[in-house]
DNA sequence: AAGTGGTGAAACAGGTCTGTCTCATATCTA
DNA sequence: TAGATATGAGACAGACCTGTTTCACCACTT
């Protein structure tokens, strides 16, 4: 069997396509340019996906489950609920001192795509959805579930908020001050112990 | 002297677009598709506008000085800051009930235009900081400079994430939850009188 | 009446887009 | 050895892209 080097290059396209379309956007970054980066021919890529927009959603899913998987590993490092959403802000902060940051590959795809039926609109969905239920079930620990929903989708808000100045050249006051303001919050609705 | 006629059908360009880019995007609308939905002559648009960039500036612009028009009178409603906050909060509610609703025009051109020296870049970058700075003003009156600089950050954060989130479906609950942790956290920053 | 400026219609240039097709090649398996 | 599979290289189709050019028209001003 030869799988392995098959996988090999379509996740070489995948890595490639990533790279292209979180610096020049997905409608300006064409096939070619795709193929040419990675060196493969047109019908190997298009062996591996049907399409573009289905090339495009593989991209997204495999950059939603590698930031899932950090963040995992992130919240084993600590014990309580503040310092696990405390540990997801500080990624951000790394994230935005990287140096190619170009925002987030997730919101940029929703610009692009807006309706809510196509493929790739829904999976930034999932990935939105599911960063602000793993906050939320961090959360039910020290708060009551409905509470919990609520502020995570202000901790979720704060981050989004955050990284789109980031862009704009605020990342550090703007990671601060959204940090802070994500502690804060979580201080207030802490149920006494 | 004819110029009302022609800035007629460079306004009605300028509006068109704008009803396209905000459906479909930047790159995916065609000036093809803008000016049959204008009905108007290429070289109407082309004389008017030097390039599509350009065209893509003016849209952004039109709409940031409507949107500060609407603010201002907002402004003038009420008295106290956290008023005048929340009237801005509450605008946003209405706008993301509102049947066209496609999320932040000015936003999805940053995920399009994510060079900090283009043009549209910088018009983004206008309005965004127009709309912080707006905030911190009304801030100041109950607050020092810088930590009414700081709130000024969380509340553009919220909106901007609260934005998103409506994008996706969740526009009621995140702007109410936005609303009240922006009310909150001006409660606890304001200066003891 | 002559001229001026905005406009319309459409062809055109030169490039790029996505996606398909064909043919040759290399490698691994049975 | 025969066959299956993945790949490479590139031509090709058909549509779309931005921007330019040409010519005619119409309304208004002087």
């Amino acid at each position: 069997m030869t799988s392995s080097p098959a996988s090999d290059k379509r996740q070489h396209v995948v890595e490639t396509a990533y790279g292209l379309f979180k610096r020049a956007g997905f409608h300006a970054t064409g096939i070619d340019r795709i193929i040419a980066e990675a060196d493969v021919a047109k019908m190997t890529m298009y062996r591996h996906f049907p399409s573009k927009d289905e090339l495009i959603v593989e991209v997204l899913d495999y950059r939603a489950r590698r930031f899932a998987r950090q963040l995992d590993r992130l919240a084993e490092e600590v014990a309580t609920p503040g310092q696990k959403i405390a540990k997801i802000f500080d990624w951000h902060q790394r994230w935005f001192r990287s140096p190619d940051f170009h925002g987030c590959l997730f919101a940029h795809a929703l610009a692009e795509f807006g309706d809510p039926e196509h493929p790739v609109f829904k999976a930034v969905a999932r990935q939105k959805n599911g960063l602000k239920k793993r906050m939320q079930l961090i959360l039910e620990e020290e708060m009551p579930r409905g509470r919990a929903e609520s502020v995570a989708a202000v901790l979720l808000m704060l981050i989004e908020g955050a990284t789109l100045l980031a862009q704009m050249g605020q990342a550090d006051t703007a990671i601060r001050d959204a940090r802070k303001a994500a502690l804060d919050i979580i201080a207030a609705s802490r149920r006494p112990r």
